[in-house]
RNA sequence: GUGAUCGUAGCUCAGUUGGUUAGAGCGCCGCGUUGUGGUCGCGGAGGUCGGGGGUUCGAGUCCCCUCGGUCACCCCA
């Protein structure tokens, strides 16, 4: 707090702490199910790589003209934090040369130097996935359905699916320059903020959120109408494809995305539940060309990335997703010199069962109190009595004050004993569940 | 990079027109006699009032700078 004397987390950036990572963990594993039940297998690619992997992406992007988060290292080299998930895969895929269709995940965090907002950080974490290898239209169908039932597992309901199609290469350049034309030709109509966009990046202002511009939108000319016969068929079939698989989806001819190496589809799941300026949790699209570009062979890909802050931020806000807090087992309360709580624990342990305990030799009220909050289930409790008897004294913190709460076994029992116990079913009511809080 | 707004105990906040040892709730710690948590009661610890400079007899309260949070623009997950 004191920023003379203290140190705090970078600006951007922010640290996850329990119970909230429980939710996390439940997320990550969540969508990791979903991925790896279409095929697809888990990369782990480097946090940081060459400028060049990120710069040949997208030399026209804001990501990497002025969001890049680079350095230079001992030896000289001009790395750069990954700003985007794409980037680094196609750089391993043109490395390692594996066969084709590769498809793969990812789960990692993302870093752009730009001013933090409400959904936006400078390390932010994303879960991703890339399909490279082929063109088939089926292809992008399947990567879609596979992020929109990873949402739809979470139990997110307000959201939608947005889908375009840039076209081929060729397509997306000559709109390009169509719609650049017009603009010109509009110039004066245009809201003045979105006027330098039109010569360096005409798509840009399709996605302009300002209402003189948003008026002149609605005449200008559409990439629907840009399309080759090829392309537009394409998409017939992706849409049609999505339309099989009972995903609804809007196509939105305005869509362009950030990245500039996307042809063909591009797609995005926004959340209207969330009512900050960020509400895309999930985006992406195919990128037939970026591989080539890369040094590669000719090989088309396409993949979405989602950020795991905004997909919590939509769950919080549609109150779904709630992850069930887990304490351990057993906790154990010795009152006697500790040692008990010493062997206990460990033996409880090495036998599955998850147990923790209190340290500092406190009294027993106050280890009473610490098994309380650790939200353990049951209280295991060595005193001078059950030392001196050979015994161990179980107590169900969730039982209240009811005659059978508690009971004294037989130390050599106890393993058998809790096994017992804690495979019954504890009610419903006592379970504890936790959303992140709110802020 | 631009703009707005905020910055008091671990958390959420009060702090009169600048005036003596800075408060509350929650949380935390201890106690309520003989070994039992979650309720209740009592007590306690904990703050260089983000940091630096200035105005003043005197500043948490005014001014400047700076760092940070939040939100928006740009752009994006």
């Amino acid at each position: 707090m004191a920023s003379g004397t203290t140190f705090r987390a970078p600006v951007g950036t922010r640290d996850v702490l329990p119970p909230e990572t429980a939710r996390w963990e439940a997320l990550i594993a969540r969508f990791a199910g979903a991925v790896e039940r279409a095929g697809y297998g888990l990369v782990q690619s480097p946090m940081f790589e060459d400028i060049g992997v990120f710069q040949r992406v997208g030399e026209g992007t804001d990501v990497v003209r002025k969001e890049m988060y680079d350095f230079t290292d001992k030896g000289d080299r001009h790395l750069a934090l990954r700003p985007e998930g794409t980037a680094s895969i196609v750089r391993a895929f043109v490395e390692h040369r594996p066969l084709t269709p590769w498809k793969v995940f990812y789960a990692a965090p993302s870093f752009r130097y730009e001013r933090p907002q409400a959904g936006r950080f400078r390390q932010h974490h994303q879960l991703g996935v890339e399909a490279l290898g082929s063109p088939d239209p089926d292809l992008d169908v399947e990567v879609i359905a596979v992020g929109w039932d990873y949402l739809a597992s979470l139990g997110l309901r307000d959201v939608r699916l947005l889908v375009n199609s840039m076209g081929t290469r060729q397509d997306r350049l000559d709109y390009t320059e169509h719609l650049r034309r017009w603009l010109q030709e509009h110039l004066d109509a245009l809201d003045p903020a979105d006027r330098d966009k039109v010569a360096e990046h005409p798509l840009r202002v399709l996605d302009s959120k300002r209402a003189a511009t948003r008026a002149l939108l609605a005449d200008a000319p559409s990439i629907a109408d840009s399309l080759s016969p090829e392309a537009s068929d394409r998409f017939d079939r992706v849409v049609g494809g999505l339309d099989a698989l009972e995903i609804p989806c809007e196509r939105t001819a305005t869509l362009v995305r950030g990245l500039d190496y996307y042809t063909h589809t591009t797609f995005e799941i926004v959340s209207d539940a969330l009512d900050a300026a960020q509400s895309t949790v999930l985006g992406g699209g195919r990128y037939d060309g970026l591989v080539a570009e890369m040094g590669g062979p000719d090989t088309p890909g396409i993949g979405f990335g989602s950020g795991i802050e905004r997909v919590l931020l939509a769950c919080d806000a549609e109150g779904v997703f709630a992850t069930e807090e887990r304490g351990v087992d057993a906790f154990v309360v010795d009152t006697t010199d500790g040692r008990a709580a010493r062997d206990l624990t460990t033996a409880l342990r090495r036998a599955g069962i998850a147990a923790d305990r209190a340290f500092d030799g406190r009294s027993m009220r106050a280890q009473m109190k610490v098994a309380d909050r650790s939200g353990a289930r049951l209280a295991v409790i060595v005193g001078p009595d059950e030392l001196a008897a050979g015994t161990l004294t179980v107590r169900d913190l969730r039982a209240g004050d009811s005659e059978n709460a508690q009971r004294t076994v037989p130390s050599d029992e106890i393993l058998a004993h809790l096994a017992d116990v804690l495979a019954s079913p504890r009610s419903p009511d006592n379970d504890r569940t936790r959303m992140s809080e709110p802020e």
